[in-house]
DNA sequence: CTGAAAGCGCTAACAA
DNA sequence: TTGTTAGCGCTTTCAG
């Protein structure tokens, strides 16, 4: 029934040549003659072959391949591990990761293959799946600070790129932005508006990004004069900066102007404030941090913080390449300067270039890491 | 340097047995020795033993992977590509369609991997991606009413589901949502609050879920004596909606209800009837038909027919698994109930029950096709 | 119930 | 420059 898909022998065959050749003229490789080299390509056309990916891959152990995975901490009971997974695709700044990582595969016909590592199972998983290549490396994305994946992958040599600066010391190559600059960005807006009475709603306190943001935004204010300033720690939920501003309020009614350490609390933040009758910008003005792409869809419109996430996404993707083709040899991490923006799609000036730092690792460190 | 990977040669040796002992008790094959069973699972045990999917596949020709599949219909540019990847992966949408399929696939520990095909070398390589069953089958998400993939995949009995009624008939599986009942739903509730000179923005109407939508918000409303109803025709989008607000403003500025035929466009109606001075939904209510989930972000609170995106999704998987088994001969279509839910987060009493049916085909009608 | 043997389609030495 | 050959790790007849 099915029509059997051609293979190198069929080709060969109809070229007249043999399979090695073939072979030789599907990947390239020199030292053929140009001659037969046309007949080959004919052949392959007339054929319709195209590279089986298996039978490739078994030989060569290389996938073609990379592995987008999120990954969390613990070790949540089966229920949870749906709950686990949607929370995260719902949230808009996966839709942006992933549009950055395909912008970079497509043009090499590379397709990402979409895993969850929030368990020891299916860490375990995502380790073999690598380990036999069927993808070539991955991308990881984690959602919890002490996240073990990419220790696991670090030790045995497997090619990866995370997203953020992991809270343990692990020779990995990373992609981040430069959370404290932003965050300066956001104290120094609150005062030029005027804000006197400023506030923070911070991400949760373990991940180095939320401490990073909160110690950028305080020691800027402390420079301006500034050196209490009240926090209320949120877990990057809208429902988390609802809750943690009602917080805030209690103590400090009159609060004229709050830093959300990103855009979903940000959005809780204003919910708040108009729930208790305050204005917004009026009364109190609000600054998010843009992981998600939720202040374009805002009303009143939040003006944020903008990350470059598809473009950070892309560095990822291209790095791992790099890791994988061996071009990269020790671990690396590309800092992102985030950009102010006021409001959505407001084009700002500042490009948020890549500033590529090399992490030197003192040998000492990797030997006892790799020790174990 | 790398460690070898165990196989099953290294298991067999462990355990005293041949490999393909071994390999039955991996694939789960009776008639064997329940004591030489547990030798062999001790073995695996010791030696970390995982299959080698890439081996495995070769000689199986499954691959244990399904595709996600984003298609479109045109022949974009190079350089519209990544935009339109960009464009679809920023649609909140999309985050509730993966969920829903990688909850029904994490259980299974299958990994969907994401594919485009807007043009016609993507859809080329698609096609031999499943071919060589690189992956099994697809789950095919269209943006545009004349995508040619369907067919293509239906011509070759490459298994696949789509997601909506594809527009040019053809004998494949898809799940849907009963877009009539929605809109009736929809023109209801705004009859329920009073509304007398109604209004509705759609969908691009080359798109059949986009004409349902209409038709049955139309034909509700003819039943409630409103034989006339203004509509504009917009994108999908946000900017659309706002657009196509302005066009019906022009014509009718006493409108005093909107139905959207998604809440993108929603967003867009509410942006302009505010921007013009009326309030919502005082002046002038407004309901949605919900394809992302933005309505939860949206102040005011956006009123939306709730569709069960992520259930339909996982239905999608499990339609594509049972093809792939064998299990599912004929195409099939589920249809789900689009309950109505007001506001966002509200829980709704009527659960989105799916409605399978027997799609029958002319048995001519089959034949033809196949002959191309 | 178990093992031997023959490939799946491809690449990569090694010869010619 | 080209062909021959030996596998990659696995499943699957076919004998035993």
């Amino acid at each position: 029934m099915t029509r059997q898909t051609p293979t190198l022998e069929d080709v060969a065959r109809a070229a007249g040549v043999s399979r090695a050749t073939v072979s030789r003229v599907v990947n390239g490789i020199r030292n053929v003659d140009p001659a037969i080299q046309d007949v080959v390509r004919e052949a392959i056309r007339n054929t319709g072959y195209t590279p089986n990916r298996a039978a490739r891959s078994l030989v060569t152990k290389r996938a073609e391949t990379i592995a987008l995975v999120v990954s969390g901490a613990g070790d949540e009971s089966e229920s949870e591990q749906n709950a686990f997974a949607a929370r995260v695709l719902a949230d808009p700044f996966f839709g942006r990761v992933v549009s950055g990582v395909v912008g970079f595969l497509r043009p090499r016909s590379m397709y990402p293959v979409l895993m969850f590592a929030e368990t020891e199972k299916a860490r375990g998983e995502v380790l073999s799946y690598l380990r036999h290549s069927s993808a070539d490396g991955a991308l990881i994305f984690s959602t919890h600070a002490e996240d073990p994946l990419p220790t696991l992958l670090a030790e045995e040599d497997l090619p990866c790129v995370l997203f953020a600066r992991p809270l343990v010391s692990t020779p990995v190559t990373y992609v981040d932005v430069a959370h404290r600059d932003g965050a300066r960005l956001a104290a120094e807006h609150l005062l030029a508006r005027g804000c006197r009475r400023v506030a923070t709603v911070t991400g949760p306190l373990n991940l180095p990004a939320a401490q990073d943001r909160l110690a950028g935004f305080r020691d800027t204010l402390a420079r301006h004069g500034h050196p209490y300033i009240p926090i209320a720690e949120g877990g990057f939920t809208t429902e988390s900066g609802t809750a943690a501003m009602g917080r805030l309020l209690m103590e400090h009614p009159d609060i004229d102007g709050v830093f959300a350490a990103n855009d979903l609390m940000a959005l809780g933040v204003v919910q708040t404030l108009l729930a208790t009758g305050r204005r917004v910008p009026e009364d109190v003005a609000v600054i998010g941090f843009d992981d998600s792409n939720v202040a374009a869809v805002c009303r009143p419109p939040l003006t944020t913080i903008r990350q470059p996430m598809e473009e950070m996404a892309a560095t990822m993707a291209r790095l791992l390449q790099e890791q994988i083709e061996g071009t990269l040899s020790e671990p690396t991490s590309v800092i992102f300067q985030a950009p102010a923006a006021l409001g959505p799609g407001v084009r700002h000036v500042v490009r948020g270039a890549g500033v590529r730092q090399r992490h030197r690792l003192a040998h000492r460190a990797l030997h006892d890491h790799r020790q174990r």
